[in-house]
DNA sequence: CGGCTCTTTCACATTCTCTTCACGGGTCCG
DNA sequence: CGGACCCGTGAAGAGAATGTGAAAGAGCCG
């Protein structure tokens, strides 16, 4: 009855390869330092790559218990795993928001549109 | 006793493919970014999928309660489906309107505009 | 104890949704 | 022709949902 009975099987998404047993993370091959949390998050998501996943999923998942109203733990850490994700792989949209459903892992290539932005400042003067 | 005990199965027509206990919806294999709204909408629609399905039909089973007189909503909506529908899958018409009763889903193949399409000549033409 | 990293929580900035208006082309009919 | 509907479509405004930088705790370890 170990409880590493269950060899995870790694999971792959696009270049993405996480291997839930040894708590690596693999983007392209280049190593993801992840903090518990964030990996716990990667996980779960990539489990269901392709496939959308609610907050309150995600919270049950990786933190336990329900998601209080107003949490907003899975919205920073999100962030801060498409942080390190698009730091390691540029120009890939790993995760999608799914506004009013919750989040889809899905490697995709980036729009990068004003690729060759002409002009470096002018940052924009934001009217109104 | 079980909510959830209705795994509301996927819904299909042609190359769309709903699943409405995800919140995702594919056209031709791409994931379509839909709102709650749009989301809701459609599947409305595909459950139907060519059939005629009235605005009130819609109205109530989308957003709940019976259409007052004078709300666009659902024509709305309707819009944004096809806008979104028919720039994931192009030459494909997708709802149709039929005056006076309501609207059908079902993909049809458009007619492509022809090289040179100049003079306009009755794209459609489906005068009941 | 002092320095670190990780988590959680805030506060504010942005973006997205939903409704409702408004304008215009179509159709039907007296 | 003029009026009454019906529908397509773009846009404005208020709110809701999500993005994001940083402060405030919390546990870890030398």
């Amino acid at each position: 009855m170990e409880a590493s009975s269950t060899p995870e099987p790694v999971l792959r998404a696009g270049d993405l390869e996480v291997r839930p047993d040894e708590g690596l993370a693999l983007a392209a091959g280049r190593t993801l330092m992840l903090s518990v949390r964030e990996f716990g998050l990667l996980v779960a998501l990539t489990a269901r790559a392709g496939h959308i996943v609610g907050r309150d999923d995600l919270f049950a998942e990786v933190w336990g218990g329900s998601l209080r109203h107003g949490d907003r733990s899975v919205d920073v850490y999100v962030h801060k795993l498409r942080v390190k994700l698009e730091s390691a792989v540029p120009h890939v949209r790993w995760i999608h928001t799914h506004v009013g459903f919750g989040y889809r892992l899905e490697p995709e290539p980036a729009a990068p549109p004003v690729t060759g932005a002409s002009h470096p400042f002018h940052t924009e003067g934001t009217p109104r």
